[in-house]
RNA sequence: GGGGCGGUAGUUAAGUCGGUUAUAACGCCGGCCUGUCACGCCGGAGGCCGCGGGUUCGAGUCCCGUCCGCCCCGCCA
């Protein structure tokens, strides 16, 4: 390999040469993107991070550099020296280069290629696994490379917004205490401590608090957090957070701050103007009209609790399920015509993914009757309410579904969704942020019987909800926040408990006895006895908001080395097992009748 | 832990009721071609049908198991 760098620096990148420069001698550098050999003249698109641009190989020009391109195969890594010249008449207004091309005298092969094992371009039907194999070639897809610049620019917006507001960022531990409850702990053994384990930060929830007590009013990070939980579309076992926290504030100062780096993030990135201050909706509402705490509100459909109307109604399946404690939970959706029987029967096996036996439908006929299999069993002063409450009127479908409040919620919820999605009733153009308020403080947890803390044992009850705490704490609501876009939950946070006695009360509701406190936390509880501030945060995922910003449909399209639903990393073959010798260096012993790992 | 879908050439897919030599497109290799940009033309190579068992005279196809990927439920304080 000759000097050609250290001789000729790279001039341009491969997106940016236009009609101005025609006559200009440049260096480009980058990867063969096509190759389209005349015999005569070579064709190259050379590709970079930043475009595509046709350099041509004329033997008449240069003999030497065309006989060489004769050789040049797909994504060869080259660099070349030539004149920029007008296309003439073979202009290609498809690409933003078009108007030119670089006629080639000088060519250097850097490295050679073997053949791909898929094409490298955007649009194409890849098998994920493959993909992943081989992430380095994915990620010289132009999507995959936008898509992690616009996460680089939400980044550095983000940054910019909270150093200019008084932020900032410091490092915490990864490696913190193990303190089961909540999400599973990836767990590290300490090797200068046999038999014990560090654990992978889930977030820096206490450390940050802890930095609060230590007055530094404003703290943020972008920081890597670890959920031993199973992916999904829209989880990953590691991902990126904005956390930070603020003292002396409350919640509507802190979202009216959120809001502006909302708002500068969008415009930073997108160039796109949002409305300030972003609706509001408590949880209760939500879970009402939406099914879900993360409601989509780019689709008008909402639904509609029809559990009392039906109790009487005659038909034995709704009754038989509203006895148990269940409810029916029914979603109204107008022109009903534009479902038909082929697809409402298809609502069917879509349903059962959520554990539902069916959904059940009718459609509405003048004077609001109902034309359905089981209209006939069905009370009409029943009919006449769940019309009223549903909003019902002739030509609408109602879909019902009758089960467990969780199980229906979760389904509806969903249902609305496929819904809006099929009759193409989502306004894909909009950005429909809000804030979701005042959920509960605790919620029922089956594995444990008892109450479980909703957010965090840290969260501050409402004040007019503080004298509920011992007697009626499933009524009890958090002076938390959970900030939703489009269907997606972008962040969490909360005011915090900064006095002891509340977060004794707290504790003492959840089970947690004194000893088990200060096991746990106790270097926060202590730390909490020497003048903790009035505080609250808040936690954005980098990699939703990437994700929506960017338009892409996975949360694996805007991180660089995702992991697979099975939290696997096809390209380097992790997690694999370690040696005997490092396992007994940590007095770790592997079951022996473990599955086989192929 | 559970449900659904998928795995056939390098890639994406087709493969009927179980039946002869497993198709196609793109890619790859060779040749030709003076302006292409989805270049074109001619020729060629390429297969453990994910893996293991079973049924059968015969299995890509049917059955059982298993591995991997995707989507979802549970889970995600």
């Amino acid at each position: 390999m000759s000097d050609f760098l250290s001789t000729h620096g790279k001039t341009h990148s491969c997106g940016a040469l236009r009609a101005g420069d025609i006559g200009a001698r440049v260096v480009l550098t980058g990867w063969v993107d096509v190759r389209r050999d005349h015999g005569g003249c070579v064709f190259i698109d050379l590709r970079d991070r930043d475009g595509v641009t046709q350099i041509v190989f004329d033997p008449q020009v240069a003999n030497e550099a065309h006989k060489l391109a004769g050789d040049l195969r797909t994504e060869f890594c080259i660099g070349v020296i030539g004149e920029v010249i007008s296309r003439g008449d073979n202009k290609n207004p498809k690409m933003a280069t078009g108007d030119i091309e670089v006629q080639v005298d000088t060519l250097e092969v850097f490295s050679r290629s073997a053949t791909p094992p898929f094409p490298i371009e955007d649009d194409i039907d890849t098998n994920e696994a493959l993909r992943l194999t081989y992430r380095y070639l994915d990620l010289r897809r132009p999507t995959l490379q936008r898509n992690l610049r616009i996460r680089s620019q939400a980044a550095q917006s983000m940054r910019s917004y909270l150093n200019e507001n008084g932020f900032f960022e410091v490092e915490t531990p990864f490696m913190v205490k193990y303190t089961p409850g909540g999400a599973r702990n990836f767990v590290v053994p300490s090797r200068v401590h046999p038999g014990s384990f560090y654990a992978l930060a889930e977030s820096p929830q206490i450390y940050k608090q802890l930095l609060m007590v230590a007055g530094y009013e404003r703290y943020y990070q972008i920081v890597r957090c670890f959920r031993d939980e199973d992916p999904r579309l829209d989880r990953q076992p590691e991902f990126t957070q904005i956390d930070l926290e603020m003292s002396f504030i409350d919640e509507l100062q802190l979202q009216t701050l959120m809001e502006g780096m909302i708002a500068r993030l969008w415009r930073d990135v997108l160039g796109v103007a949002i409305e300030t201050p972003f609706r509001r909706m408590t949880y209760a509402r939500a879970m009402a009209d939406y099914g879900v705490d993360k409601p989509d509100l780019r689709l008008d459909l909402v639904l509609s609790d029809v559990t009392e109307a039906c109790a009487k109604s005659g038909f034995r399946v709704f009754e038989g399920v509203i006895a148990k404690g269940g409810i029916v939970k029914c979603l109204r959706v107008p022109r009903g015509e534009r479902l038909s029987r082929a697809k409402l029967d298809g609502l069917t096996p879509f349903a059962k993914q959520f554990g539902v036996m069916g959904i059940a439908f009718a459609r509405v006929k003048a004077d609001g009757v109902w034309q359905a299999p089981f209209a006939k069993a069905f009370d009409d002063q029943a009919r006449a309410a769940v019309n009223r409450i549903a909003g019902a009127s002739e030509g609408d479908v109602l879909l019902f579904c009758a089960e467990k409040a969780k199980t229906a919620n979760t389904c509806m919820g969903a249902l609305r969704l496929h819904i809006g999605e099929i009759l193409d009733m989502i306004r894909k153009d909009e950005w429909q942020f809000m804030w979701l308020t005042d959920p509960p403080l605790f919620e029922h947890s089956d594995e444990e019987g008892g109450l479980v803390s909703a957010h965090h044992p840290f969260t501050s009850p409402r004040v007019a909800d503080e004298p509920l705490l011992e007697d009626q704490p499933e009524r009890v609501l958090a002076r938390a926040y959970d900030l939703v876009l489009n269907g997606f939950e972008m962040g969490g946070g909360s005011i915090r408990i900064h006095r002891s006695d509340l977060q004794a009360r707290v504790f003492n509701v959840l089970g947690i006895s004194d000893k088990e406190a200060e096991s746990k936390f106790g270097f926060l509880l202590k730390a909490f006895q020497y003048g903790p501030p009035p505080h609250g945060g808040i936690a954005f995922g980098l990699d939703r908001l990437a994700m929506l910003l960017a338009g892409a449909h996975s949360l694996r399209d805007v991180i660089a080395f995702p992991k697979t639903q099975k939290a696997s990393d096809l390209m380097s073959d992790a997690p694999t097992p370690v040696d005997r010798e490092q396992l007994d260096e940590l007095f770790i012993q592997v079951k022996p009748d473990l599955p086989n790992k192929s």
